[in-house]
DNA sequence: CTCCTGATTATTGTCCTACATTATGGAGAC
DNA sequence: GTCTCCATAATGTAGGACAATAATCAGGAG
């Protein structure tokens, strides 16, 4: 049974873990579901909808709920079950104060392995299919774009904690709720990107660091004028 | 049943969820049974033995089990069971610079909020227990004393995000497994505390999270001394 | 009319049993 | 000695049942 293939393809995940599980693939429908508009936050899920719209029973529902739990995307009371999480707006900037330090982190480490062939091109790929998303573009796919780019960022810093950490912070809800606020557009976005990669690829880790926090920083004071206006 | 009664007594826990269900009760106690001995990395944790140990059925220690994986304490093979994690030296490296990061930003936010008195109380509170220890003082105890003292700066950081994903890394179970390996004296430790807290109180940002960023360091360049030598 | 109280209902938390699916280990063939 | 096949063990899921608790609603006291 040793497979000697070299590796698995799972370009599009950031999964590390087989997870075969009818929980994951709950849990990510869920998300994307969140993506595309077919859940949204605040809204409550119960576990006899769940086992009717998945065909399962109610074991890996509340399986994939605890899940959710452990990744915050939902919020679990016990007695009065599972509700997908509202951020206020001190919350979402607290999650941006988070990512911004840890992205930072991210950036930094991966200009430190600046010579790492298959990360730069795993970055470079994320990039580009970045930038291939029209100004108006979709969400859903817009949002995958963005986990892989931070993904490949990750994979680059070559940090296992991190590559698991980061998912768990969840950017792309704070999107799902604060995009009309937000509205960065993607054009500044990419450019954003295009700043780090430049950075990474030259090894300065410093300035790599600098861009990715750059970056946050944006989103951070939109979101502080928002809270006291 | 409106009870009036201002707060429910939680004063040593981190968790804000009043989580009942029996799935936390196995949760705890395995992070427990981590720190005294009962069980240790690498052990399988089958269902049938656990059912049994803790006399609830499959469904509540599964979900515990997912818990645990959630939290990187076990991992979890699609077919093959639970099995509680080993670090290898790289990985708690990986672990301890992001816990470097995550701790340093939460000493720059704790001293940037460093007037606000229940915070200082708390995290004077935490300092005095741990130091209460002896300098060969009890495994478990020293560890959930730890775990108080990163709890209270964090809760005085005020970064709800920080609060929920800085216990998910899991410092203590680096020292779970390299304890023999990293003696750090708890006198030396009580120091490098004792330096957070002052420039907190003081209200040094910058300083707070030096001094955070310094205690790390020492135990990341034992481990990366250890990985090479 | 409002507020409090008690019963009804909906939903979750847990248990139990059963079976499918998959890894693991050993027996036997070559 | 290596390989194939099968028995065993363990997990993954289904489905039904019941207890416990929260939300809801009806009715009565003031």
């Amino acid at each position: 049974m040793n497979n000697a293939s070299p590796a698995p393809p799972r370009p599009d995940s950031l999964s590390d873990q087989p997870e075969t599980a009818v929980r994951e693939v709950i849990v990510r429908d869920v998300v994307r579901g969140l993506y595309e508009g077919r859940y949204e936050p605040g809204q409550r899920l119960r576990e006899a909808e769940l086992t009717q719209a998945y065909g399962v029973s109610r074991g890996p529902v509340r399986e994939a709920l605890n899940v959710l739990a452990a990744r915050n995307i939902v919020e679990l009371t016990p007695q009065r079950g599972a509700r997908l999480r509202v951020l206020h707006i001190g919350e979402a900037i607290d999650t941006l104060v988070v990512a911004q330090n840890l992205v930072g982190l991210a950036a930094r480490l991966a200009a430190r392995n600046h010579d790492d062939a298959a990360g730069r091109a795993r970055l470079q790929a994320a990039l580009d299919a970045h930038a291939a998303f029209p100004p108006e573009g979709g969400g859903a796919e817009l949002a995958v774009a963005r986990d892989n780019f931070y993904g490949a960022l990750t994979a680059m810093a070559a940090n296992i904690q991190l590559s698991r950490i980061l998912p768990s912070v969840h950017i792309h809800l704070i999107r799902v709720q604060f995009r009309p606020m937000l509205r960065i557009n993607d054009a500044s976005r990419h450019r954003d990107y295009q700043r780090i990669v430049d950075a990474v690829f030259a090894g300065r880790e410093r300035e790599a660091e600098g861009a990715a926090r750059a970056h946050f920083e944006r989103g951070i004071e939109r979101l502080r004028g928002l809270q006291q206006g």
